[in-house]
DNA sequence: AAGGAATCCAACCGCAGTGCT
DNA sequence: GAGCACTGCGGTTGGATTCCT
C-alpha cells in the first residue's frame, strides 16, 4: 500500500499557463497555501498535473519573485556561488530569495557560461601566473561543478583546521578599520576586506616565529582561489544550506539571514553584503 | 521586407531522496 | 520492511522573440 498516485497521466493540460489558470491557482494557494499539491488540481478543477502546479507557482506565480534583468551584484553572486557550489542551482537561488533557481538556471546557461568562455578564449595565459584575480577566474569559472565534490576528504581535512578562527577587527594597510573575513588554514589565516581591497583580494596574515600571534603581510590573496581555504568555506556552505533545505518544504520563500547559523558568519556575511557584492561586480574585469 | 539564425525562458522530464501506508 | 507516491532538483526542450544578413 502506498499513496494514491499523484495524478493521471491523461486528460492532462501540457504547455503555458493561461492567466486564467493562474488566477484559479494563485486564489486557491492564496485561501489554502502552498503544499499539498496533489490537492491543488482536484480541488481547482485544473486540468494540470499536480507537479506543473508547483512548478508554475515556485518559478512564476510566487510573492517576492523579482523578475526582469539580474544586477551586477545578483550577477556577482552568481558566478562567484557557481564557482562554489556548481551547478546547485537551488543552494544558489537559497542566496537570492527573490530569484528561482530557474531563472538562475536560465541566467547562468544564457549569459554568464558565454561571458565565461567568451573570457578564456580571449585572456592571456601569462596572466594567469602573474594575478591573483585571475587566478580565481581560470580556476573556478570554468563550468565544472565537480571541483568541490571530487575533493571531500581535503575538504574534510580542511575541516579540522577551520577550528579556532575567530573574526575580528582588522586595520586595513591604507589605515581603515574593518571587520575582516577569515579563512583559516593551520599556519595562516587570510582577512578579507570588505571595502579596501580590490577585488575580493585578501591580506594575508601569517603566525609568526612562535606560533602565537597573527603577523599581516603584504600579501594578496583572492578569496576565491579555491584552494583549501574555499574548500572548508564550501564544507560549511553546503552543510548549511542541506539543513536550510530541511527546513524548507513549502517552497515558500526564506530568508537566508534568517536562517544562518552561526559558523557559517564568513561566507555568508561576505554573500550577502551588499558592500561586497559591490566588489563582486568590480572583480570579474574579465566582463 | 523576408527568412534563417540566434537567443531567451517557461515548462517539461526524469531521477533521487523522503515519507506515508 | 516493502512498495509506492510526493517533493525537490538539475538537465533539457521547444515555442516565442529578437537579431542578422
Amino acid at each position: 500500500m502506498g499513496r494514491p498516485p499523484c495524478c493521471e497521466k491523461v486528460g492532462i493540460k501540457k504547455g503555458p499557463w493561461t492567466p486564467e489558470e493562474d488566477i484559479i491557482l494563485v486564489s486557491y494557494i492564496q485561501e489554502h497555501g502552498p503544499g499539498n499539491w496533489r490537492s491543488v488540481p482536484i480541488n481547482t478543477g485544473l486540468s494540470r498535473c499536480s507537479k506543473s502546479c508547483r512548478l508554475r507557482w515556485t518559478n512564476y506565480l510566487r510573492p517576492g519573485i523579482k523578475r526582469g534583468n539580474f544586477t551586477p551584484h545578483e550577477e556577482g553572486m552568481i558566478i562567484h556561488l557557481q564557482a562554489l557550489l556548481g551547478n546547485k542551482w537551488a543552494a544558489i537561488a537559497s542566496y537570492l530569495p527573490q530569484r528561482t533557481d530557474n531563472d538562475i538556471k536560465n541566467y547562468w546557461n544564457t549569459h554568464l557560461k558565454k561571458k565565461i568562455s567568451k573570457f578564456h578564449s580571449t585572456s592571456d595565459p601569462q596572466m594567469a601566473s602573474n594575478s591573483t584575480t585571475f587566478q580565481f577566474t581560470s580556476k573556478n569559472y570554468t563550468d565544472n561543478s565537480s571541483v568541490y565534490a571530487s575533493n571531500t576528504e581535503n575538504v574534510s581535512r580542511l575541516l579540522e583546521e577551520w577550528t579556532g578562527s575567530s573574526s575580528k577587527t582588522v586595520t586595513a594597510p591604507n589605515g581603515n578599520r574593518e571587520l575582516p573575513r577569515i579563512i583559516s588554514t593551520k599556519n595562516s589565516r587570510t582577512e578579507c576586506s570588505s571595502s579596501a581591497a580590490p577585488s575580493f583580494q585578501c591580506y594575508r596574515r601569517q603566525v609568526d616565529q612562535e606560533g602565537k600571534n597573527m603577523i599581516p603581510t603584504d600579501e594578496f590573496e583572492s578569496i576565491l582561489s579555491f584552494n583549501n581555504q574555499n574548500a572548508t568555506a564550501l564544507e560549511r556552505l553546503s552543510s548549511s544550506y542541506s539543513a536550510r533545505r530541511g527546513s524548507d518544504s513549502s517552497g515558500i520563500d526564506q530568508n537566508p539571514k534568517a536562517e544562518t547559523n552561526a559558523p557559517l558568519s564568513f561566507l555568508e556575511t561576505w554573500l550577502l553584503d551588499e558592500t561586497a557584492g559591490q566588489e563582486v561586480m568590480d572583480l570579474p574585469q574579465i566582463f
